[in-house]
DNA sequence: TGCGGGACTGTAAGCGTTTACATTCGATTC
DNA sequence: GAATCGAATGTAAACGCTTACAGTCCCGCA
């Protein structure tokens, strides 16, 4: 940190205070037993030596941090971000700090990023979605730190897991699609290697196709990172299939978002010429133009839930549940019946 | 963290691998003077043990974390993004981990969450903007944590930074405004207390129409937080002006974005009727329709630039210099001359 | 008056690392 | 062959906190 400038300790304070170091660390935990005017006296002394607990020593000696990591995909684009800070808020009033980690989607970098959280010694994890190396589920069983997965939720895995079906929502997505008429259907699917959910979501788009008879391995796909720049891309390398796709259903917004773009560049009318859709329902999905259909998730609410959960499982009230949450259609302009 | 499970120590990795714990924790820290043969076998020991050293109890004892802070205003819109996404990769490659906090723009949160990373002992912390409480400073120099600027930039102030000059910046994108003919400006500003960004955007839009002969407390302004739903809201008030102002200049594209919106919802053609401009050049500004005219920011650049500085101060190799960035007009189809 | 008990405070033993200093041992030098 | 040296390793003292355990003091009650 620094050099050689001496920072205050519990033994300056309890000197300064003059009582024992033990007394001021209950005074600073409040943890009962001790009387006001000592307190007082301890709290004057703390502000006067502008002492602050060491971090480390403390977690060394009281075996917990009271801190929480959460590891994202990504902090580029608002996928994660209204739900992380709703996660955040929740467990500031709960008395914990969150600690951020993102990996731009690689495995590699997220398992790392989850030992050094480890490492430093987190109460507890929020990761997203369930598909990993088992070695890490076994690393953090071994340790024992409680771990959320959000995101996704499957009744088949037996993990504490706070989210939501992707593939049955996009699946009701595609299910309205396909009721409008549309029958040629292009796809822009997420990296779906080491990622639950966009595997969900493209499931979901084929289960429909398969239920109104039609051959999923003949729609027309792409699959590519979610960039807005790569869903233009994907979005050009679909139209020039023939039959050109009717609708492009996009994994989530941002990839929409590019093909909505793209279809401006080709003078291509949104939802004249081809209809488009997204998933996530982030801000951006409102307010382009046309703006864009899309499957609403409760960001929000997810976070909030995540919290509440995650420290019950820190501090020992539950084992872990699951929880299921609600996802919606939301229809806009960018869909319309053929 | 957990309750009774013992988790390996350096003792453990010791008595297995039959060394002492110095030479242990020599070989895991490639501090030279180990041979390879000890280490070989240190290493086997670390693996079969799964050991994870102790954050807590390295930090104490090493006095060093290999950490950095970063403590920025919000995650919920892409601001900050690609900059602390580039820091963040960066200070990796240096071999330094970022912790990330974020306050919702609330200073007493800011100084908590100061406060709470310097107790985890961030050996380096990275601020937004120069203006906070003088205690702060006074804080972080006594306990020596170097700390740099981002996101601003001043010749007056002898403080580590790294930034643009959000005035000046501003300042040539209003004068580009007016030089197009426009003479009745609208301004939709950020909140500028506390805010020393905001508030230098606002002086720069002042600066310009003074530059020009016109009366900047003539022109109608309404200040509130960076949402999409306020730009919104204030692009509407303005329009109630009489005379009708024929831009409107927003402190940054999310507030742009929202002005975007509401012109839509109120029939008013951008620019045909009213042009917008907007600041920060984020993704959201290419995509609206009209896109947005904004004055760039290099984002990634200053990121990049600041984990390199701030592990520079860190490691005292630098007592911390000062950088200035460029900023640049960007043109788009919101803006047009009368 | 003596004693039990509650409220508060003190003593000191860890917690898991790093690192200054000491030690060992084989090789090199004279 | 003794003295010197350097590389590799070991020993043990911090580092700053929490908490089990052990007082101390004072009150109320028998």
């Amino acid at each position: 940190m620094s050099d050689d400038l001496n920072l205050p300790t519990l033994d300056d304070v309890a000197k300064r205070a003059g009582v024992s170091t033990a007394t001021v660390s209950r005074a600073l935990n409040r943890s009962g037993k001790v009387s006001d005017e000592t307190r007082e006296r301890v709290m004057q002394a703390v502000d006067l030596l502008g002492y602050t607990p060491h971090f480390g020593a403390r977690a060394m000696a009281a075996k917990r941090t009271t801190t929480i990591g959460a590891i994202i995909p990504t902090m580029e684009n608002a996928i994660f971000a209204r739900g992380i800070q709703a996660f955040q808020e929740k467990l500031h009033a709960l008395g914990y700090t969150l600690l951020v980690a993102s990996n731009a989607y690689q495995p590699e970098l997220e398992a790392e990023q989850i030992r050094a959280l480890v490492a430093r010694g987190a109460d507890g994890l929020l990761l997203i979605g369930y598909e990993r190396d088992e070695a890490i589920y076994e690393y953090l069983d071994k340790r024992g730190v409680p771990t959320l997965i959000a995101w996704s939720f499957s009744k088949q895995i037996q993990r504490p897991a706070i989210g939501f079906d992707n593939r049955a929502s996009m699946r009701a997505l595609a299910d309205k699609v396909l009721s409008m008429g549309h029958r040629h259907v292009g796809i822009i699917s997420g990296i779906v290697q080491g990622n639950d959910r966009a595997a969900g979501r493209l499931g979901g788009i084929q289960d429909a196709l398969r239920a109104h008879g039609l051959d999923p391995s003949a729609a027309p796909m792409v699959e590519t990172p979610y960039e807005i720049e790569n869903g233009a891309r994907a979005f050009e390398t679909l139209m020039q299939n023939n039959p050109r796709p009717t609708v492009v259903m996009c994994a989530n917004d941002v990839l929409a978002v590019g093909a909505l773009q793209q279809a401006r560049a080709m003078n291509i009318d949104v939802p004249g010429d081809v209809s488009v859709t997204g998933f996530d329902d982030i801000e951006l999905a409102r307010i382009t133009t046309p703006s864009i259909t899309t499957v609403h998730v409760p960001h929000r609410r997810m976070g909030d839930r995540a919290a509440t959960e995650l420290i019950e499982m820190v501090e020992r009230k539950s084992a872990g549940a699951s929880i299921e949450l609600e996802s919606n259609l939301i229809m806009r302009g960018s869909l319309r019946a053929l």
